[in-house]
Order: structure tokens, then sequence, then C-alpha cells
DNA sequence: ATACTTGCAAATACTTTGCACTCCG
DNA sequence: CGGAGTGCAAAGTATTTGCAAGTAT
């Protein structure tokens, strides 16, 4: 049960809700390293209509398998937890070049502590910064 | 020159924009506590057209007068710095519902740092932690 | 004056919905 | 089989753009 796939499937399975070869399609195509826009996830998952997507991708979200990454103005989709290494980013209001930040065990712990203060359950979060990148500051 | 208003006025001339109506307008409709939506705000502005406001709101976030919240899955748009206190949240997967975080000190430092590690010139950030509230989690 | 801004209207992009049909369990 | 899930097409929303007219400095 360590693989990617069988998590997917028994996450899936153990909230009530079947294993379609949309959802299939849209799991594997998140493999990747890189988190996607919208557009590119519709782009690779041939066959499947736009609506499927966005009803998958929703699901997804809430069974915790997938998260939103906000890119500036713009969202991205990953996979949560043991699928990919998680980190944060800055990201330029200028240029909107986004720049990752190295991981920070300490921080992940403390957000942790912080959520678990609340009695709240966390799934997955994302920190942005924003504000000027090397480039810009010195125009 | 402590009034929220010279800030933005100087803010904005000193980066070689003019002072219009539509950009006052804007300005002033965000004093509220409130972070508002996209669709409020254009409520509170009445007169001025919704492709200005999205011009407007551009050039804020720019400018680094205001930064976009992430609420779930939409956005809302709130005045930075000395206008407003800043904080963090939690928020329900399952419910939608959006709990404020204490503010925390040595996390708003280590943020500080890490972005400053990176040369990188930090205006704002935001942190969003998704999980389930203590409501949904007994469900 | 004149370069920066806005309003308007239309084009795009993004997301959601209703419904009949298909597939999983 | 029977309900959950999908494709399709169309309706909604949200956001962006071109351009002529208006305005701040």
């Amino acid at each position: 049960m360590s693989e990617p796939s069988e998590q997917f499937e028994s996450t899936v399975k153990k909230s009530g809700y079947s294993l379609t070869a949309a959802r299939r399609t849209v799991f594997a195509a998140l493999q990747g390293e890189e988190p996607l826009t919208m557009h590119e996830l519709v782009g690779r998952c041939e066959g499947i209509d736009r609506a499927s997507i966005y009803r998958t991708i929703a699901l997804f979200e809430q069974l915790g398998i997938i998260q939103r990454l906000q890119m500036g103005w713009k969202y991205k989709l990953e996979l949560t937890g043991g699928f990919v290494h998680h980190h944060h980013h800055l990201s330029c209001v200028r240029c909107g070049k986004v720049i990752p930040l190295p991981e920070d065990a300490n921080l992940e712990k403390r957000l942790l502590q912080l959520a678990a203060s609340q009695n709240f359950e966390a799934q997955s979060h994302q920190l942005e910064i924003r504000g000027l990148c090397t480039d810009c500051r010195s125009e």
C-alpha cells in the first residue's frame, strides 16, 4: 500500500466514491514534479471533458489528494502528501517570477502547532511571500 | 503624512502615476475593516467601470497598496501595511469556514528572514492552512 | 499641451449546470 | 440493476483588451 496509485485508490474508495477512468486519468496526469495550471491539466487529460476535470479536481481537493497553490494571480494544482515534496515560494509582484523557498522543518512544525492549537486538523497549507525579486529591485 | 490617504497619495505619485478620481474611489472603498471580493468592491465604486477597477487593482497590487487574500477558492482584496492588522487563517475544506489565527511574531520574523535570504524584498505575505475544522472533524 | 487614464463595448477565459447516457460495484 | 459519474452543450461569471474621449500635471 505504499504505491502512490494504491494510496490514491484506497483514499477514493474509503470515502465511498467510485474509481473511474476519468479519476485515474486526472490522477495520473498530476504525477509529474511540476504543479499544473488547469489549462495544462486539461491538455494532459485527452478524451476527458473539461467539466469532468473540474468536478474531479473539486473532489480530489475535498479528499486532500491535491491542493491549489496560489501563484500570484493564478493557481496551480499539485498532489499533496507523500506524492511530492512540499515547499513554499516567493512571488514577484512586478515580473511574476516565482522562486521556490528551501524547505524549513521548523517552520512546518510551527504551522502544525498553530493549527492544532485551534483544534483544527491540518491537511495542507501554503505560504506565499509577495514582493520584489532581485532583478526588479535593482531597476 | 501619517494619514492613510496621504500615504496613499504619496505612494502613487512617487511611482509616477497620477491621482485620479477612480483611484481615490477604489482606495476609499477599501477603507473598511473587512477584505472585499471583487464583486463587493465593484458594488462600492458606483460610477466607475469594472475594467478600470481591475486596472486599478493591478496597479495597487504592484505598488504594494493592497494584497489578495486567498479564502478557500476565491480571493478577497484588502489594504496592506499600516492600514490593517495582518493575520493568517485556517480554512476548512469541508464547510468553507475561515478561522483567523492569532498573530505570531516569531513566525512573521522567520518569514522575513527567509525572503531576505533569497535577496527578495518582501512586501506582503499570506499563509493559509487547509484542513478540517472542529465541527467537521467530529462528523 | 500631451501623456496617462477612463468608459464602453466586445472579445476572451474560466467555471458551473442540466440532462440524457454510460459505467462501476 | 441502480445510483454514481461522464460528456455535451449551453449558461454564467470573471477578466482582459482596443480605442476614442477625458483629465491630471
